[in-house]
DNA sequence: AGAGAGTACGAACGGTCGTGCTAAGTTGTC
DNA sequence: GACAACTTAGCACGACCGTTCGTACTCTCT
């Protein structure tokens, strides 16, 4: 191969306005995709909430598979910045480990997206159905897990807990609260369960007696 | 009042090979709609799958709504026979409290329905679909933790658990461990979730030291 | 046995879905 | 200032959606 190519993307250059229209799209799409669903988001809803046309809007994409797709890569930096970021301010340990599920629990309260996180909804949706854009938000789940998991890890290393807790476990168990405090956030529409889920973690990672 | 009817249900007679039919649709109903979701699912599919008519099936329930009704009770059905039922077989206190979570990761391990639990996937799909759908969904999510909450009350009320242990708590604790177990099974579809469940209750849930 | 209710079918409806095509307008570069 | 690339709109398509209608067939009750 004498020539390569920067990645996947096309060597086109974006112009400065379909950039933003561009993320304004996604920014929408992840949005909405937290109510309907990221298959039940339909094009047309979407160029309509945006006040453009669907053949418009879908110029950016080509298919609704791509559109899927960037919508995921859209929610992952989201929820980077605002669930993972402000907790990897927090020092190392388990003051980092509570850090990441208020993180959580403070964005759904702030209710950043009208149906809660993005990922809890899609991962269940797209579960049962195979194909690249599972595979994408499958990777992003995988991944927050294994944060949970090595914060864990260092907690544990830096004998702020049990010796004998396995980060494994510990992570599913925090990952469980996090799922459970989200399903019962939107379904009742109550904020007790984000107090209760708080309320879990402290309890749970307390120092060892 | 002074006549009071049966319920919401009009006083139709039923002949029996239509009943035979209803159930069969309704069968297979919460088996798609774990796959495609509530909403996902579609008439002319499900007419397709159990080779009928769309029009022969429809007259059985009247409107769409009134299908995702009937499909969510009949999964209600399910999941009493298959999860609780046999976990009310063990006797009360811990045992029971684990015999719940057990039941849960054995049906599905089973794979009772293609897309794991009904409940699962309809609490997050239907949670921001407000309606009568969604409401008898949390209903019996709600139920759900109650039932776990009871367990658990009776467990701390026989000295089984911590006396400090707090039921809704617990309860809570749970209900996320088979949140988390769901989740990665069926988007790994990896047993290996359901062993680390498994392993994270029988750890919560031994007895005070 | 006859009547009436229940059950099922095929065809068709208005609507929306994702997806193409063509053409006009806008922006950046030489 | 011209040209090419990018952006957006309008329109139409085939497919599928939930729903309705008219019409047979069949079970159950009297």
């Amino acid at each position: 191969m004498v020539l390569v190519g920067d990645g996947a993307a096309p060597a086109r250059r974006a112009r400065a306005d379909g950039e933003r229209t561009r993320n304004a799209i996604l920014r929408e799409a992840v949005s909405l995709a937290t109510v309907s669903g990221l298959d039940g988001l339909s094009i047309g809803d979407l160029a309509g909430a945006l006040g453009m046309s669907k053949s418009g809007l879908y110029a950016h994409f080509g298919s609704k598979e791509a559109l899927q797709l960037a919508t995921v890569e859209e929610a992952g930096r989201v929820f980077s910045t605002e669930v993972v970021g402000p907790a990897l301010a927090a020092p190392p340990g388990v003051a980092r480990l509570v850090a990441v599920c208020e993180a959580f629990f403070d964005h759904l309260a702030r209710r950043t997206f009208p149906g809660g996180c993005f990922f809890a909804g899609a991962a269940l949706e797209m579960g049962t159905r195979p194909g690249p854009v599972k595979e994408r938000v499958a990777a992003f789940q995988r991944g927050f897990v294994q944060l949970l998991r090595e914060v864990a890890a260092e907690a544990v290393a830096r004998g702020e807990l049990a010796a004998d807790e396995d980060p494994e476990q510990l992570a599913f168990e925090l990952n469980g609260v996090i799922l459970a405090a989200h399903t019962n956030f939107v379904l009742h529409d109550d904020p007790h369960a984000l107090e209760v889920a708080r309320r879990v973690v402290r309890r749970r990672l307390r120092p060892p007696a």
